[in-house]
DNA sequence: CTGAAAGCGCTTACAG
DNA sequence: CTGAAAGCGCTTACAG
């Protein structure tokens, strides 16, 4: 291996003890020893055996992060903000991808010891609340941005009920009476989908609007183009649509501009996440934004909690902001030089 | 901690060797010992301590991958590939953001053996050449995606000067002549921007066309956006433009749909990268796709190599496939019912 | 086919 | 302020 403690000892004429106490920052240890451990340390380049260390302490300075998919955009920034944050306390950061299946999911849970890690921050879409509170595994976990209300493990989330009702009001408040909701979905057990769903509706009812509910599989720009492509080919279309997350809306943009209707004049569309493709896309795309950095910031205090674990608290439910951000897709283009 | 290996040697009144022998699937193990033991270890439900074997194996399980940002859509699309291959050798993937920062590089590349990971897959973009060579650190290294040629470290990429001089081609075969190239960099030791501008040059020395050439700081949206602007606003704007990456050239749609311009019609964009986004913009963007399996697999399976190091052999450049995609950024859309 | 023992490199009471 | 020693949980020659 590489130069142990006992080396740089060797070298110093110290114990291995005092050697330890430099490489920790020990307060206690007179300027010459300590001058004279420092000098063999950096002769022998030292660098600490983290395995041995942690063998040792019983801790590993890594967490895990257990996602769908890193390479939809919601998840890769708000990856960013969690590696940053977790950095903050020394911690590095292991990225699962679940593809938000039940089977992948259970055995992150149920694994999170054996990739020993001391903590695991996951985004779940398949696994319940019932099942979560079964898990034998102790080891520090956060859910995080998902449902699993009254779960047994700490929850940050926004809210997505209130998000959901923010959008459509929106859309009713620029005089769109066919409104539908694109990405309801079957079978999940723990997604936001039935949370969006019922804050639009709360919004509908409210106004005495009539529903139009379309489902997906996956929240995907593919999945929002297929879905908006039936939503145009019914006999009254809709003439606003909110899409449950940004890469719908994308998705169901390209449907509607591709037929040669214009949005917002004859479809507006909203998504939920502010991705940064929403932000260029043109039309602009008006969407929800979460507090990303919130999000990870108490996601990731959260698991530092449970972890240093001097207060058993009872799981907690965060809830970190959002806000609307109307833009060209809903409320139409700024005069430009064309 | 939880239970080891003696409890369950004591549980299933064997010694501890036996016990490991079973976890480990080592092959001589009698039926009725094997039996016993399996009882015992589903009964404590033991889970290895792997910070035990790590120490004892020299071995972590554990490779990192180091790449500027996260949220940029092409390192998102390509991390998923380099976990999915990485579990196939049954390793986690640690991810580090370098942020391009030369300091971040630097303290990677020398810090890998701290994080006690098996090695490091490094996406460069600040780091020369010559410091490499210079590394101390003997861990494992495979360079990804970036120049760094005849460097001290096997090395994985596209044909970057090829792919440049194919997209440039491209728009040459389509009859634009004031094509410009929106991308350069001071500054970067390792970038690709040099091997993208000398293939853009090439092409057009061939056709004797005159060049226009951009510089940014970085490969990002709003930046590509800005660029632009400043191009339309010349006595004599491009009729296309390559963009050296997806983003600066989604950026760059913006400017030029927003300024009631039409894309291919007065200004023809394309990109590099073939991310997601550029697959439902409006219109759709026409881009080089690298192959990003082929890219994360090759990097993979080179720093499998290198791990296991029965070979020693001598650093390698590897060159991943890609290709032009066409699409309505350049050539036009098809007509559609509007 | 199985066991007893050493040792990976570290930290931590325990002495002095 | 410093040292000698134990032990974290595992794997691996070495015996038998």
């Amino acid at each position: 291996m590489g130069t142990s403690l006992r080396d740089v000892a060797r070298l110093a004429g110290v114990s291995v003890k005092t050697v330890s106490n430099v490489v920790n920052g020990y307060a206690h240890v007179s300027p010459a020893t300590r001058a004279k451990v420092e000098g063999a340390l950096s002769q022998l380049d030292y660098r600490p055996n983290l395995s041995a260390r942690n063998l040792r302490q019983g801790r590993t300075g890594m967490i895990a992060l257990a996602l769908p998919e890193l390479d939809a955009p919601y998840f890769a920034e708000l990856s960013r903000f969690v590696i940053d944050a977790a950095a903050e306390h020394r911690w590095l950061v292991i990225i699962e991808q679940t593809g938000g299946s039940l089977e992948r999911e259970r055995r992150i849970l149920d694994g999170v010891r054996d990739h020993q890690v001391d903590g695991l921050i996951l985004s779940p879409v398949a696994v319940g609340a019932e099942e979560l509170a079964a898990r034998t595994d102790d080891t520090a976990l956060v859910l995080l941005g998902e449902r699993i209300y009254d779960g047994p493990a700490d929850h940050v989330a926004i809210d997505n009920v209130r998000a959901a009702r923010d959008v459509t009001e929106h859309l009713i408040g620029l005089g769109r009476r066919r409104i539908a909701a694109l990405g309801a979905q079957d079978d999940t057990a723990s997604g936001t989908a039935p949370l969006r769903l019922a804050g639009y509706r709360q919004a509908l009812a409210a106004h005495g609007l009539p529903e139009t509910i379309v489902k997906v599989d996956r929240y995907q720009r593919a999945e929002g183009a297929a879905a908006m492509a039936g939503l145009l080919a019914a006999a009254e279309p809709p003439d606003a649509v909110f899409c449950f997350n940004d890469l719908l809306a994308l998705g169901a943009m390209r449907t509607v501009l591709a037929a040669g209707l214009r949005v917002p004049e004859d479809v507006a569309l909203a998504g939920l996440d502010d991705i940064e493709d929403g932000r260029y896309s043109t039309p602009t795309l008006t969407t929800i934004a979460p507090d990303k950095n919130q999000l990870a910031r108490i996601a990731v205090a959260l698991l530092k909690q449970r972890i240093d674990g001097s207060t058993a608290r009872p799981p907690e439910e965060f809830t970190a902001g959002h806000r609307l951000i109307p833009r060209e897709s809903t409320v139409g283009r700024a005069p430009s030089g064309g």
